[in-house]
RNA sequence: GGUCUGAUGGCCGAGUGGCUAGGCAGAGGUCUGCAAAACCUCGUACAGCGGUUCGAAUCCGCUUCAGACCUCCA
């Protein structure tokens, strides 16, 4: 069987390309990660997921990954009240607390509920306050090759000079003439030439309590410096695949592909991959329109747009039934759905489990391997891969029926390949089988009580036996009657 | 205003120039003492109007509506 080529979508071309990395065995990957100045929410976790689905394919096709997710602790500006401040310092006045302590707090929180989601760690996340050397050097070698220029202790960077040999808007099919007209007026724009030249390194004002030294002033590295700085040192001055949310498509990607054309002489990247956002009834979910539900209450269900608590397996499983360049609504029926769906997957893989042997097979094992890869291979298409397992399902539940048989051999085939897909490559566990940790002290009392119904029912004794099956549902264990036997299982 | 994207059955959400996505909900059936679970069957959806085509929901144009970006945002 052909080995089923990887076809990424890339921003780039605005169409699908074979994924061929720069060293066949290797892949390096850039996505920029969170700002960690606030709880991460329901949106953090579209980007996270989907580059974690593409961090494990990769890995399970036997690539070798390097994976940099950022951690952006300083450098985003505000044009509000608080102009030219630093978000991080803002929010750190607001608390009283030392910047990098707001930042170390939130970026705990970030890697714990990611831990939940079932994303991996990145192969390494980089701290943009760790790496201001780097990004000093980076602004250097932009000013020495001649597409910035200094005013006031801040360098800005000279879009109109670059746009004259390069195409900035490449990425977003934005042209300079309509960036021209349609930036707005903002105040504090005094010290640059330009409305659009965007800040490489700022000065910081006397207030402002994140600031470092270099050349030019005491200050911090403008917006977009960090994850050019840090992809380049981690990844070399070209690598393989740069992701992130389709909301930073512009200016900040953009102003990337900028920095690093002006520094190196080429872009580093060669898949630029969006994912596109949650909305919530129809309106990106995010900071600015405050209608986000942090992963805290996503996961005890106190977000008053939420009917229940959801898991973080329901929610991982729930991004992945839509495709990553769609938008997906947010919805408590959806949610809801989700969770069932995610029930009847688990429970057809754990029927998988029960199945027996048989001497030949009615089913074709192959299949599914097939499906999921070529699913996965055609951008990504985790819907069609889960959607492929679900058909399995029903294949599953008919091997333990004995209404379908197939070989040992089959049915290791097939557990490797639901090992594959489900668990390795889709992220998911098996919430309920996990947090039934319980179950082993109460199964001898359960198999005692459901060994009496038994003989009841032997003995035609109805109304006893429906009063232990009812009285145990009363306490949340569910009877199944097998052909000869029975099974259970804790709500 | 500019750039871009989308509009699929009760809900969510794939995909495709002619061949069943899938899940949830719903209807009928099999099994069962009853129930649950499981299995089988079913709904004939692709915003509107034109055009291309033997054939379009899928391609093209227009219209309407929605969203993203143009300011930090995943």
């Amino acid at each position: 069987m052909e080995k089923n080529k990887l076809v990424l979508y890339n921003t780039l071309t605005r169409r699908k390309e074979t994924f061929e990395p720069i060293n066949p065995t290797h892949v390096g990957m850039y996505v920029c990660g969170p700002t960690v100045y606030g709880d991460p929410h329901l949106g953090h976790t579209r980007p996270a997921i989907t580059f974690d689905l593409l961090f494990r394919y990769l890995k399970a096709e036997g690539y070798k990954v390097r994976y940099v997710r950022n951690i952006t602790d300083v450098g985003h500006l505000e044009h509000d009240a608080d102009e030219g401040e630093d978000k991080i310092a803002k929010k750190a006045r607001l608390e009283q607390l030392e910047p990098m302590e707001v930042a170390h707090y939130y970026t705990e929180r970030y890697h714990k509920y990611m831990d939940m989601l079932g994303v991996l760690s990145p192969s390494i996340e980089p701290h943009a306050s760790g790496h201001i050397m780097e990004q000093i050097d980076f602004v250097r070698r932009i000013i020495d090759a001649g597409f910035a220029y200094e005013s006031n202790g801040s360098i800005y960077f000279d879009v109109e000079k670059y746009n004259a040999q390069h195409h900035y808007g490449c990425l977003s099919g934005r042209n300079l003439d309509d960036i021209v007209t349609d930036t707005r007026r903002l105040d504090g724009q005094e010290d640059k030439r330009h409305s659009y030249d965007f800040a490489l390194w700022k000065k910081a004002s006397p207030e402002h309590i994140m600031r470092w030294a270099s050349p030019w002033s005491d200050g911090f590295p403008g917006w977009h410096m960090e994850c050019s700085a840090m992809s380049t040192k981690y990844l070399g001055e070209r690598f393989d695949i740069h992701g992130g949310g389709m909301d930073l498509m512009f200016p900040h990607h953009e102003c990337e592909i900028a920095q690093s054309t002006a520094a190196l002489g080429h872009d580093s990247a060669r898949y630029w991959v969006h994912n596109n956002m949650i909305t919530i009834n129809g309106k990106k979910m995010g900071k600015s329109y405050n209608n986000f539900i942090t992963l805290e209450q996503m996961f005890d269900g106190s977000h008053e747009a939420l009917a229940q608590a959801y898991s973080p397996m329901t929610v991982r499983f729930f991004i992945l039934q839509a495709h990553y360049r769609s938008t997906l609504d947010f919805s408590n029926d959806a949610l809801q759905a989700a969770e069932k769906g995610l029930d009847r997957l688990m429970k057809g893989i754990e029927a998988l489990g029960k199945a027996k042997p048989a001497a030949t097979s009615t089913i074709n094992a192959a299949e599914l391997e097939e499906r999921c890869a070529a699913a996965m291979a055609d951008d990504l298409n985790s819907p069609m891969v889960i959607s492929a397992l679900f058909d399995w399902v029903r294949i599953f539940n008919s091997l333990a029926e004995g209404t379908q048989t197939a070989t040992a051999e089959d049915l290791e085939l097939l557990r490797a390949t639901v090992n594959r897909w489900v668990f390795d490559i889709l992220g998911l566990r098996d919430e309920k089988a996990a947090s039934t940790g319980g179950k082993d002290m109460v199964t001898p009392l359960v198999e005692m009580l459901l060994d009496m119904r038994m003989k009841a029912k032997q003995e035609k004794n109805w109304a006893l036996s429906d009063e232990i099956r009812d009285r145990l549902t009363a306490i949340g264990i569910r009877v199944k009657d097998r052909k000869d036997g029975y099974d259970w299982e804790i709500e």
